[in-house]
DNA sequence: TGTCAACCTCGACACATGTCGAAACCAGCT
DNA sequence: AGCTGGTTTCGACATGTGTCGAGGTTGACA
């Protein structure tokens, strides 16, 4: 066990919530959790990909959907969706011959949470 | 004027916030504005360096407090930090010998908000 | 005014990422 | 069983990113 320390994205929401990121250093491991998280976000095709998903009704929404709603070859979209997929931000799921993404509310909320600073400067 | 719809973090900030995450299609020139801060939270140095700035004393930190805390050369560090910078993240300030960094509250609030899905489920 | 320390910028390199076309896979239909 | 349409994976390429060492700029202090 060389990396004990090693901690997922599960384990945090686990947590119900880390520290928000105004109250002390993030440790090693957590940073190295949830930059991915980020680091997914941080695409303009996935954050609108994420808002159709997220914003889904239903709370999901198929692929042949969002595939059109871009000006990107389908692989690329796949792409993308593989990214939000191994950054935990979605999941999917394949039902006849489509398949069917949906957001992890969870995660966003943890992710939110930690940005979220709520007022916290005591005015 | 060949991009009308470009749009910076600061006007969204200015708008108090824009919708969440879950709340339809994020238009693209948000989506533009917004992915810059959420790759710049996307790498384990700068969630660190980030909630270092965020949660330090007087809202504010020297860098010379920054730079001995990661086993990583001045250069950079300094390479991180002009990142979250230029994200609009962290503004600097140089007084005396020192440069001091702080965090922006508001954008940081703005992405949280967009995440956060504030208990909206209404449960 | 000269010297020193702190910090940033520049140039370079290895590696990761975004994008595409072609091909493989998978489920449904004839 | 074989064909068809939808989705993912594979291979390739151009571009972007993380890291460093060397050098420049700024301010303090003697």
């Amino acid at each position: 066990m060389s990396k004990p320390a090693e901690v997922t994205l599960t384990d945090l929401v686990g947590q119900d919530c880390c520290a928000p990121i105004n109250a002390g250093r993030m440790p090693a491991p957590a940073a190295v959790a949830l930059a991915p998280a980020f680091k997914a976000l941080g695409d303009p095709v996935r954050l609108q990909l994420m808002s159709m998903i997220a914003s889904a009704d239903g709370g999901e929404i198929c692929v042949c959907d969002l595939t059109p709603a871009f000006e990107l070859s389908g692989p690329t979209i796949s792409h993308h969706l593989r990214t939000l997929r191994e950054a935990g931000l979605v999941s999917a799921e394949r039902r006849g011959s489509w398949v069917y993404y949906q957001a992890d509310p969870l995660v966003l909320r943890l992710l939110g949470g930690l940005l979220g600073t709520p007022v916290a400067v005591a005015g």
